[in-house]
RNA sequence: GGGCGAUUGGCUCAGUCGGUUAGAGCGCACGGUUCACAUCCGUGAGGUCACUGGUUCGAAUCCAGUAUCGCCCACCA
């Protein structure tokens, strides 16, 4: 009785097979781990980055997703009780940013709707936006466990964020205190030194002349200091001119005033070792609250920091007639007046640095205000420690530098945010100035240094910084600061896999928070990926139109294409160019693997006898070169080199199974003189090929593989036993068949030795031609016979004529193949013509270098002795073939 | 200013511990309607591995320097 068949679509159809193939592994709950993790089992576990909650998913999503669905695929066909866990983050800033537009065209604000309103409408909001980061990934084919999905901004989440800080708290790392901060005039909150960008842009730099003081008090209009500065605004806080103590040029103006021009405000001109002689005038203008190093050098001398503007970077009451004046718009200002007085001497542009808000590009305040930090430099050392002895690794391994240089020059971590989407600082203040921290979900009883009660505590209006919630994911997301039992099955976690771009920002952090609250590594390995550029190596950008849309591209050609195009080649840490050709590249091989699955499922002979006879020659070398494949697959998925893995499958998929193994089936299945048993051998060889592959492939490629294993199951449940692929396991590692790669390589050397002749002669691609073949020796004709159908078929090649050993063979003119004849030994070297001249002289060529080199004494004397034998060997086998070609 | 990385055929990238004649995909040239696939098949051309020097029996690979490109960090007004 033969199965019902199942036909595979002559069109794989991704835009309907993927949905339907996901569905069916939600419905079978494949990705969850089971209740128990089961026993003997290695724990594997991914958690995931968090998006954004509001970002639509890019490029950069999709890579993420790609690599970690391919390890936790491989994991879980492995038997290792897998876990991946998704979740989105509430991005505080990002998201506000995001809402604060929405709002805008409705004609609100955040300061129309009030903190409370605000806040309801951000929550609507992310009931709105927060699934589709989700739907987006299952496109992709992300085997997470859903059922675990988290939110940073969940009950679980806010507790360990509660923990977390109160236990810093109480270990002294976290102070709160007044200080220069950077400050985004339009974000409206602190940042964080890593948002706060760097850019180097043509300024200008002014240099402008403070009059000296007269005994009364009055400025000289003969005598002035000159100051050089990037930002004449700021003029109006100023509270001190600074030169070197040593100059020579002001070293009698230490001590004396000027006057500031506008304000007229008397400045002290003090000494400081900390000022450039060489550079501007070699005289500064001491701005404490607008600068940080005049902050510095205030607090050494004493100075007042004379704040001059307001939130929005507008001017502030103490900057007198510029009072609610923009900064841009006080420079032009103040410009003009002290062109007027003639006391702005010159104007240059300049090379400077200007910090960028990370989310909106503003240009950052320095801010003087009081803040909460956290003294890192303790969970830095312990941090870099983990790494520096390697219980966590860091690849690409030179990321380790880069980790380490962070850690070393790390500053306090300014925390806090005066923003109002995000976790709210767990700290009151009582009127007496306490500061009460509590890890409660609710306010504290009393305050805890007065005891005053909760009635008259107020708490703090700053909320955390977005990545002081990230930094706990690895085990907020699994229940902490409970003992749960996803605690003990899953942490420490695994693999932590995210871009280079965020190491500081999250996995630095991760480690630090990590070892501090759990006392262990929150995972062995950080895999970093590189950064996906469009074509040329440029940045992709929606702006520029360069960039590739991922679902745009699932729609397009598929999920498991894409995944492979992103996959391919890629090294980690080191940045790739998505290409469109990348992108053929997978939907080909997509393609490829397709109709490679249709010729075998259409070519099962209709009944299958019990007993099958001998592998054939390829049966036994596709089972070698599997079994050489998994073994390489096996050990690169292990040292998670994706871009070798996908060599490596793609490689024997195309190569080995289709270019070669199929056209010989295609021969053993259709010869006449093959058995019933042959051609079942065949068959089940072929079959048994693909189900390894598709298991080999199913991590990179999980729909396509699994809708033809679904098919190939239907045909032949006894090969692909398991019910669904996901659930699979990971092909076994068998031994190679050497002999049987042996006696291939011989055959197919020779079958594309005849290929060459063919092309070079000229013959017509289908027209047969008669081959001589004189075999080496024995053994080399019985091969050739052996493998006679293969070649007549592979080379076109009829009638084969096979002559004894050392009979030169006499069909100087056998047809288009001219003076061709075939000599065939351990290496097959077919040869005709000039050809074979060019071949004699490269193997002259290389017989001469070796026994060079192994006349070279140095080298048989230091050599290890292996390469010395391998190189013998290798000139006895050149010498044997160099024999058979003979002289002429 | 400091640090990190890259440089391999026209393009995009591999290259294990230093060890035969440096690989792949795309592109190119030539030939193909063989009943899985033209999203394919076969054949071929194309590389002084950026440069200079060093270590070594042996260097794309290790070391030093140079050049070019890229990235990260950084409070010089």
């Amino acid at each position: 009785m033969t199965t019902a068949r199942r036909e595979l679509p002559p069109r794989y159809d991704a835009a309907a097979v993927e949905p339907a193939v996901y569905a069916r592994w939600e419905e079978a709950d494949a990705f969850r781990p089971p209740a128990e993790a089961p026993a003997g089992t290695e724990s594997f576990v991914v958690i995931q980055p968090p998006p954004n909650v509001t970002g639509a998913l890019h490029i950069g999503h999709a890579l993420t997703a790609t690599v970690e669905d391919t390890f936790i695929r491989y994991h879980r066909m492995r038997g290792d009780d897998t876990l991946w866990l998704p979740g989105v983050d509430h991005a505080s800033i990002g998201a506000q940013f995001v809402l604060d537009k929405i709002i805008a065209t409705d004609g609100e604000s955040r300061a129309s709707l009030g903190r409370e309103r605000y806040l309801e409408r951000m929550w609507q909001f992310m009931d709105e936006t927060r699934h589709i980061i989700g739907e987006q990934h299952r496109r992709l084919g992300a085997s997470v466990d859903w059922s675990r999905e988290r939110f940073t901004m969940d009950e679980s989440s806010a507790r360990g964020v509660r923990v977390a800080f109160k236990r810093l708290w109480d270990a002294g790392l976290v102070y709160r205190g007044k200080a220069l901060v950077n400050w985004c005039p339009r974000c409206l909150t602190t940042l964080s030194d890593l948002e706060n960008v760097h850019r180097d842009e043509i300024g200008t730099i002014w240099t402008m002349r403070y009059h000296l003081e007269r005994p009364d008090g009055t400025p000289d209009p003969d005598a002035w200091i000159s100051v050089a500065t990037t930002r004449p605004e700021t003029l109006l806080g100023d509270t001190a001119v600074a030169v070197h103590p040593d100059d020579d040029r002001y070293r009698a103006l230490i001590g004396r005033h000027a006057i500031l021009p506008v304000l007229g405000r008397r400045l002290p001109i003090i000494g400081d070792e900390s000022v450039d002689r060489a550079f501007g005038t070699g005289a500064v203008k001491i701005t404490p609250a607008h600068d940080p190093n005049d902050y510095e050098l205030a607090k050494r001398h004493g100075l007042e920091a004379i704040n001059v503007l307001d939130e929005g970077a507008r001017v502030n009451a103490a900057g007198g007639e510029f009072v609610g004046r923009d900064r841009q718009d006080a420079r032009e200002s103040i410009l003009d007046r002290l062109r007027g007085m003639e006391d702005l001497e010159a104007e240059r542009p300049h090379q400077m640095v200007v910090g960028h808000c990370e989310r909106c590009a503003t240009v950052v305040e320095p801010r003087l205000s009081v803040q909460w930090f956290i003294n890192v430099k303790p969970l830095a050392d312990r941090a870099l420690a983990s790494v520096r002895e390697g219980r966590t690794k860091i690849m690409p391994a030179h990321f380790e530098k880069v980790y380490a240089h962070w850690m070393e020059n790390i500053h306090d971590w300014a925390v806090g945010r005066q923003l109002w989407w995000g976790h709210r600082i767990p700290a009151w203040f009582c009127p007496d100035g306490h500061v009460t921290v509590t890890d409660a979900a609710d306010a504290p009883d009393a305050c805890a240094d007065c005891g005053r009660p909760a009635s008259d505590l107020t708490q703090e209006t700053d909320i955390f910084d977005t990545w002081f919630s990230s930094a706990l994911w690895p085990f907020s997301t699994l229940g902490w600061p409970d003992a749960t039992s996803d605690m003990a099955r899953f942490y420490p976690t695994s693999v932590m896999e995210t871009g280079y771009d965020i190491l500081f920002f999250w996995v630095a952090r991760m480690m630090m928070l990590g070892l501090f609250c759990t006392d262990v590594e929150p995972f062995h390995t950080v895999y970093l990926h590189g950064m996906i550029r469009a074509e040329g190596g440029v940045k992709m950008s929606k702006t520029k139109g360069n960039s590739v849309d991922p679902l745009g591209m699932v729609d397009e050609i598929g999920a498991d294409a894409l995944r492979f195009a992103l996959v391919s080649g890629m090294a980690p840490g080191s940045d790739q160019r998505l290409t469109q050709a990348k992108l053929d590249g997978g939907r080909n091989f997509t393609n490829k693997l397709w109709n490679a699955a249709r010729f075998v499922l259409a070519n099962r002979p209709g009944d299958r006898p019990s007993d099958t006879a001998e592998p054939t020659l390829a049966a036994r070398w596709i089972g070698s070169r599997l079994a050489d494949a998994t073994k390489r697959a096996t050990r690169q998925l292990d040292a998670l080199d994706l871009g070798g893995y996908a060599a490596t499958v793609y490689e024997v998929a195309w190569s080995d199974y289709c270019d070669w193994f199929l056209e010989m089936a295609k021969v053993d299945l259709r010869r006449d003189d093959a058995t019933d048993a042959e051609r079942a051998a065949t068959w089940v060889a072929a079959a048994g090929g693909l189900a390894t592959l598709l298991r080999l492939l199913h991590p990179l490629m999980p729909f396509v593989t699994e809708e033809i294993w679904q098919a190939l199951r239907a045909e032949a449940p006894e090969i692909a036993a398991e019910p669904l692929l996901i659930r699979a396991a990971w092909p076994a590692a068998t031994t190679r068949d050497r002999p049987a790669e042996a006696a291939f390589d011989d055959l197919s050397t020779l079958i594309r030795g005849i290929r060459n002749l063919r092309t070079e002669a000229g013959t017509p691609a289908g027209a047969r031609v008669s081959l001589v073949v004189e075999p080496t020796d024995a053994e080399s004709a019985a091969a050739i016979e052996h493998g006679a159908a293969y070649l007549e078929s592979l080379a076109r090649v009829r009638p084969i004529e096979i002559h004894s050993a050392g009979e030169r063979p006499t069909l100087v003119a056998a047809g288009p193949l001219g003076a061709a004849w075939l000599a065939v030994g351990g290496a097959a070297t077919p040869e005709v013509g000039k050809r074979r001249q060019a071949q004699r002289a490269e193997l002259d060529r290389n017989i001469e270098r070796i026994r060079a080199l192994l006349a070279n004494a140095a080298f048989t004397a230091k050599a290890p002795s292996a390469v010395v034998e391998r190189e013998r060997e290798r000139l006895a086998d050149l010498e044997q073939e160099r024999g058979q070609l003979g002289a002429d």
